[in-house]
DNA sequence: CTGCATCCTAGTCGATACTG
DNA sequence: CAGTATCGACTAGGATGCAG
């Protein structure tokens, strides 16, 4: 396995479908349920402080809450803003660049709500036609 | 439509971001890298057999294809045909509920191959400003 | 060609305790 | 309140090898 492609041209356009390609990385890093349950919380709910956040998401751990918004707020998605008060207090929110994913996010979480019952009734079928379907034929 | 594994009153809606909410698993399941992918090169290059699908997909192993590409399946999203041929000849398409969602997911493909040039400053610009103060390389 | 089974490492994630 | 640090269980996920 080699380890180095980050050579990339660039008048080479970006492809999420290739391994080696950085786009590859930067979709990697937010396709996974907590960074994208986080962007759509505060394109739902706006600004929210590091508890409210939690709290929105529900079942987030404090650990991958803070890792989670640690990389969106790296990768220019969110504003972290500390006011020096006490007890501190800190707000998230969708930066102009994140809140353009957020949008779309959005979109995923809603055909997700409005289709889960499909989703899990293909899911029964798939199921009862394994194991009965030994036993009938 | 025969009744449903999780009783869902229709007075409560789904909703994913509540933890126990069914719409919440199903949202976990598809939150990866490998589905979304999947479902994204399907929608782009519409059915393909297994080792094209592992080539359009860069990167994935036949393991984790065929593991996310079941789940697909399962969950009525995908439809796997299998030709009774030798050598045998497997074909992947999207069936009308994961069109649906791909054609959604395609459009955080899009989003991260025409944002990442600004993801990527971003981080730049975040790790510059932490660890450089005291290293300038 | 497709896909299942096995092994095995490395990273993920949650729980807990502690700091500012 | 908002994190950080550490530990430990868990499992995602890659590398074979084999079978249909």
């Amino acid at each position: 396995m080699s380890e180095q492609q980050q050579e990339q041209r660039p008048d080479l356009p970006l492809d999420v479908f290739a391994a080696f390609c950085p786009s590859r990385e930067v979709f990697a890093e937010l396709a996974d349920k907590w960074s994208l349950l986080i962007l759509a919380s505060l394109h739902r709910l706006g600004e929210q402080r590091f508890s409210e956040l939690q709290r929105s998401v529900s079942g987030v751990s404090r650990k991958m809450l803070t890792q989670s918004v640690r990389t969106l707020e790296r990768d220019g998605l969110v504003l972290r803003t500390v006011h020096p008060e006490v007890p501190p207090r800190v707000v998230y929110g969708l930066l102009p660049l994140g809140r353009g994913l957020a949008e779309r996010v959005v979109t995923i979480g809603d055909w997700v709500e409005a289709n889960s019952p499909a989703v899990i009734a293909a899911r029964a079928g798939f199921d009862e036609g394994r194991g009965t379907a030994c036993e009938v034929a």
